[in-house]
DNA sequence: AATAATTTTGCAAATGTTTTCATGAATGGA
DNA sequence: TCCATTCATGAAAACATTTGCAAAATTATT
């Protein structure tokens, strides 16, 4: 019996059944107010009735827009890019986009192909993690005229209108920070920084201003962990129980910063007391973890909201030119850092 | 000079170039066993030097499949679930399937108008996240002969084929295993339930179990505290400053027991000789924290892949029905909880 | 070398829409 | 009542592909 409206419903079909032609539903659907209110109603039973859904990719070839946006992340298994995808994603929706998505891994080669995938979806625009990347990625979306934007980084000469925060500032904040208070033996954690910019500035920054300052950081105080709760509290236990001691540790970012903290009560010591330990980032639970962490703030919903902002609106108005922004670091002072006390 | 070559490149354009027809470009890409060395090269090279880019859509309205698998997920801003989208993600891309991904926030309204939007794009594949969905989101599913699985719980007499973990026995295993420590005095702290399966199932099993051992619990240890480690700090807070007080608090998430862990400290009691807490989920960090957290693991990576096996699956041997699995949930005693002690 | 079998290619129809243009139906003014 | 407008609709072309079928080219068989 239900064998035969196996038939798939198309606007052929709805047209039928509403006694009206194709072009007419198209319109009901693209222009309604160009179509008589007692057609429309016909045509909504119709649809209804049928359950018709519209087929966007019929609709892509012509020209259309697909309503689609391709944001490529290197991991969401980070909350922090969850977080501003989440937000991106959101905002965007609002102007009926769908996100199309997907991670690289940190791998330049994925990334490239992720991309031309995204390209043959036809996707509305692109969004892209951080501001290095393959040329090839960057010589490929040039060629296809569609606007995007490089999110989470801010640089005003990046390639493509950047919107986030500069890292190199968010370094500089922190290692300020801890220099003011005093600090002069400070030990310094970071991600590895191949094929990650943001890490990479951020540590740059860190080492430029603590040199600058006179402050020069031992090679084995300088831990290179990866993104790692238990990795970062593993090295930096093996770090405290050596016999020369920091008495500040700058990580590069929240996540490696609290397994210092894990670290360092796991040694035995006090923080801020005995040591000191900063973040970068100010990740959803720094503010609540024990002490609290000082970190510098990277407004991850933020970023992700003025970028999908930025993005829709290049797509719904084309030709304009999505501008860049700097969502601005801030320095959260909490209670996992204090003024080096002389003895 | 540059704008003339503004004119499209489709594969008319490749095939012009290549001095071949249309289809025999559409056979080198889809068929290219069937395509003749010499001609294979010919194309190849026309396409790369015209950057030609299949369109996916156009193909997709010959009921070639999109490539695409529907994600809906209530919030990535959770660590939770953006892992296990991350390792869906990386589990289909591997079978060529770029993942169209959304949030609902928990409003049931908006998932049906994103699932709406995903039919548009001719998703292959749908995966929502949890097992109640209104049923007008079960009906639209049905009408479109498209495989969709759930992920994150399970239960064999799901509305579709389920893959994730039971939240009943999570709920449960974590409720006897505080009785079994001889607690009886027993707080529990949980998000609200509403809109929420997973939230809902283990609460009504603590609740069950404790219950069952003749343990009550009283109103005003009965919490209610949406997602957020400051939220349930400051509610743990409240409830350790009273007189009376638990010797256990059992908490809905990994989450919440953070920050119920963070109360304690701040209420200045011990964990977990003062009092024992548990979380469920068995997020990252929780096996780092200072106390190790006891909580139910509930393997999210695992969840992720192999619901992203079974859909994909599904979807390239259409007829196959995915089935469900169980992805039990596992018990892991750790520091934050312990026997009580009989005084 | 001639024929048969096989491989390779092109033609044309089909896919589900949108849109331009033209036609037919209402409406208003005289 | 007639003609000029305006409004609503339909016919057909267009979009970028795929595919069934048949023709052409190549290879194998005798």
């Amino acid at each position: 019996m239900s064998d035969k409206n196996k038939k798939q419903v198309d606007i052929i079909s709805v047209a039928k059944a509403a006694n009206v032609s194709p072009s007419t539903v198209s319109r009901y659907f693209n222009h309604p107010e160009l179509v008589k209110l007692v057609t429309r109603r016909r045509i909504e039973t119709s649809v209804r009735k049928q359950g018709y859904i519209r087929n966007r990719a019929a609709q892509t070839i012509h020209g259309i827009r697909s309503g689609t946006i391709g944001v490529i992340v290197p991991t969401l298994d980070h909350a922090i890019f969850a977080e501003v995808v989440q937000s991106f994603s959101d905002t965007v929706a609002e102007q009926g986009f769908t996100i199309l998505l997907a991670s690289h891994g940190y791998d330049q080669q994925r990334e490239y192909a992720i991309l031309r995938k995204m390209l043959e979806h036809r996707v509305d625009g692109i969004v892209l993690t951080g501001l290095d990347h393959d040329d090839a990625v960057f010589r490929l979306i040039d060629s296809q005229a569609i606007p995007s934007i490089l999110m989470w980084n801010y640089a005003n000469d990046a390639r493509y209108p950047s919107i986030g925060s500069d890292n190199n500032s968010a370094g500089a904040m922190i290692a300020e920070h801890l220099l003011s208070h005093g600090h002069r033996d400070i030990a310094c954690m970071f991600p590895p920084t191949r094929g990650n910019d943001r890490a990479q500035a951020r540590f740059s920054a860190v080492m430029g201003t603590l040199t600058d300052a006179g402050v020069s950081v031992p090679d084995h105080w300088q831990l290179t962990t990866v993104y790692s709760i238990s990795d970062s509290k593993r090295d930096t236990l093996k770090l405290l129980n050596r016999t020369d001691r920091p008495t500040a540790i700058i990580c590069g970012n929240d996540i490696l910063a609290t397994g210092a903290l894990y670290g360092a009560a796991a040694a035995g010591l006090r923080v801020p007391d005995d040591i000191s330990i900063t973040g970068i980032g100010d990740f959803k639970g720094s503010a609540e973890i024990e002490p609290a962490l000082t970190t510098v703030r990277i407004p991850a919903k933020r970023i992700g909201h003025e970028a999908g902002l930025a993005l829709s609106s290049a797509i719904i108005n084309p030709g304009s030119v999505p501008t860049g922004l700097h969502c601005k670091p801030k320095l959260m002072i909490r209670s996992s850092s204090k003024p080096l006390h002389r003895e």
